[in-house]
DNA sequence: TATTGTTATACTCTATAACTATA
DNA sequence: TATAGTTATAGAGTATAACAATA
């Protein structure tokens, strides 16, 4: 019972070290003008993706990438490329979008506090405790 | 930049793990009735506790907690009752309310992957961890 | 018949601003 | 003047359902 609360402690601070990437991770790309879900688009995109492939990494429904995908390409940084099997879109990075890619990266990597505060023992020993949670 | 890339990969996963965290908690006190917030705040009151006190702890707005007590004294789970400061209005427990906290601090026990799958070693590796990164 | 993407709509969580009543 | 809580409103993120085009 006394690991109950130590467990139910233990899953709070998680969630507060995340909201804490996550609030970092938004002032990061806030120069950016982008929305967070876009920002984290244009972030996976490193080779044209279809939408779908996109709305699956997300972990988002589809429906909700048709408007990440109509911010990205208001903002000229991807293209809806028709691919093969011609139901499907892909999002391809324009050069714009390839630049501002690799600005959020470095932008990201300088505020994240995974990368600020540990060194890489402690990132392996935070992937050896990662490894025990369930996936998804 | 490798060291980069890793940061990058362990930050998602951290936040991976919060949003099952979160997801669990969401089934865990779905047969409940009450929204996430609602039981957030029912599993904080172990006693009566100002409304302030309640945002602070929630660590969001405190127009927002007047929502979420409406919520709980609409179920019959708290009652508004008022401090010696006469602005101030505490959330007390109700017999029913008391009743429910402790089913639902057993159904996130059940379901908490923290409290599932890491053994006191591993959770004292993970709160290690944890004190590295920034709080709030 | 199943899948990709789109459109329209609506829901949840949460903040901001303006307000009331105390202190 | 500052603080506790309320009200009204708005915004972000996201889902659901119905649909069109294609497979």
């Amino acid at each position: 019972m006394d690991d109950v609360v130590a467990s139910h402690a233990a899953a709070v601070r998680l969630v507060r070290a995340a909201e804490q990437i996550k609030r970092d991770f938004a002032r990061a790309i806030a120069p950016s003008g982008l929305s967070v879900p876009a920002a984290r688009t244009l972030l996976l995109i490193d080779a044209p993706m279809p939408m779908r492939e996109v709305s699956e990494r997300l972990a988002c429904d589809k429906s909700y990438i048709t408007r990440i995908a109509d911010e990205l390409e208001e903002r000229g940084l991807v293209r809806r490329v028709s691919g093969d099997d011609r139901r499907v879109q892909l999002l391809e990075l324009t050069p714009a979008g390839t630049r501002l890619r690799r600005s959020l990266f470095d932008a990201f990597a300088a505020t994240n506090p995974v990368a600020r505060r540990l060194g890489p023992a402690d990132r392996r020993a935070l992937d050896r405790t990662l490894d025990l949670l369930p996936p998804d």
